[in-house]
DNA sequence: AGGCTATTGTTAAAATAATAACAATGCAAA
DNA sequence: TTTGCATTGTTATTATTTTAACAATAGCCT
């Protein structure tokens, strides 16, 4: 496989969770016209990303569910389970690791930071919750690799740096003030307000048809 | 102008952002590649998206902040406020309230919808919570056209079907589970395990590298 | 059996998005 | 004043992503 676009990543890992549903209610084969729908996307797309990771269904019956679970799963994740850290446990960190508690993937949780002392040492859905100030420690004894920040914005640089810092490899910061990180640590930003803003446009262009 | 590009929207968005915390500090000038620099992307993807929207800067001094922000303004926002509901005040909902609450944005969140009789008849931050069952009334008396879907993934479909029924014209959606919308209404979704497989993935690969 | 049809896999084309290239020019410094 | 140069605006080029087109064929129906 020579090389992947980052949307084709990004729709099988979709794609994943939608199978995962599906293998849950029993259903054994897929069209993709059936996984265009639940993604809002063509079945040519579908098809073409499967083609893209080399899987092959069957002409009439679609794609085995199980089988396109475990070769996406075989594509995206890593062998080993790939540990990842919150950091700022307010109500959005600890939405996000509710979310993921329960979840079939190889990312996992494993560790909370706070600078709240109401909040440390406490767990959240069994995910302990550090003092930031050991940060660097527990990322290393863990070996985590992957740092959320949901720390308020004006910490937001602080706290980059220091996960950088520990060794961190990838970062998703979902505060509202971007960050930069050295080449070799990859960086995904989020940010609400770009979605709802986009949405609002829409419906405001749309309305003056 | 023919037509802005999504991708240019969401930028615009992320520029007037950055824009305004410029103002605030008292700069009233700046070079593409300074916006570029805070965004991560290339100064002349910058100039071009300004170029998109038919603004002009200054040779050697740079976009006058201002007028710009005001640009993106009239490009983006709807001359009246938009009115925004949250549904499901749960960590998420609440994370989101929280966020948008003293932004200056043509977008505000009037109303939280909940099930929870805990929740229903308090405020946070100011913005009251309803009870879902009046979601329709409620809607239609503030005339609120946007719709942030952050409830249990297994309520999705059917709060869904509420917020078109009441005639939101653009959803929001927060929770695992796709949802279908009729036309003429505006769905963006996003999911976070989504964007943690990628930054994962790009973990995973550069390790391989 | 034989034709029909829904579906896949893949190539080709189109659309969208990003980058490069560079002329124009106005400010700053010599 | 003149030169140098940083910066914009814009066109051209390239890369990426999506969509279309269609041949191949497995299974269904008659
Ligand atoms: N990007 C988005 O879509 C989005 C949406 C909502 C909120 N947000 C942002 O996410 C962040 C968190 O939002 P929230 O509603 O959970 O806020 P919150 O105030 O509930 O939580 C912030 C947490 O960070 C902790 N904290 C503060 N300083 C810290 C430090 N130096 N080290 C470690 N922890 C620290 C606080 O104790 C608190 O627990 C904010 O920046 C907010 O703007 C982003
Ligand atoms: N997409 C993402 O990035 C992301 C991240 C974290 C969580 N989530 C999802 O967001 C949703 C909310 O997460 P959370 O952590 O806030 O959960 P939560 O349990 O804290 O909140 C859910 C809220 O919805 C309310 N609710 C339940 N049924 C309802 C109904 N029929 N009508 C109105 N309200 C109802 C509950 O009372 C509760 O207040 C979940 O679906 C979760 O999976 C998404």
């Amino acid at each position: 496989m020579k090389h992947l676009p980052h949307k084709t990543i990004a729709r099988l890992s979709q794609y994943r969770r939608a199978l995962l549903l599906c293998l849950a209610k029993g259903k054994t084969h897929i069209f993709s016209h059936e996984i265009a729908k639940i993604q809002h996307i063509t079945a040519v797309q579908v098809r073409r990303d499967i083609m893209l990771i080399g899987y092959t269904g069957t002409l009439r019956k679609g794609y085995n569910v199980k089988e396109l679970i475990d070769l996406i799963g075989n594509i995206i994740d890593s062998e080993k389970r790939i540990d990842v850290c919150v950091v700022g446990t307010g109500n959005l960190g600890k939405a996000i690791i509710n979310y993921f508690k329960g979840r079939r993937t190889k990312l996992t949780i494993t560790a909370g930071f706070d600078i709240d002392p109401k909040k440390i040492g406490k767990k959240i859905t069994g995910v302990p919750i550090y003092n930031v100030a050991d940060i660097k420690k527990i990322i290393q004894e863990k070996n985590i690799r992957i740092g959320v920040m949901t720390v308020p914005g004006e910490q937001t640089t602080e706290i980059c740096d220091m996960l950088v810092d520990a060794g961190i490899k990838g970062i998703l910061n979902f505060t509202p003030k971007p960050v930069n990180v050295p080449h070799g640590v990859f960086l995904e930003e989020y940010d609400m307000i770009t979605s709802l803003e986009k949405v609002a446009f829409f419906v405001k262009t749309q309305n003056e048809l």
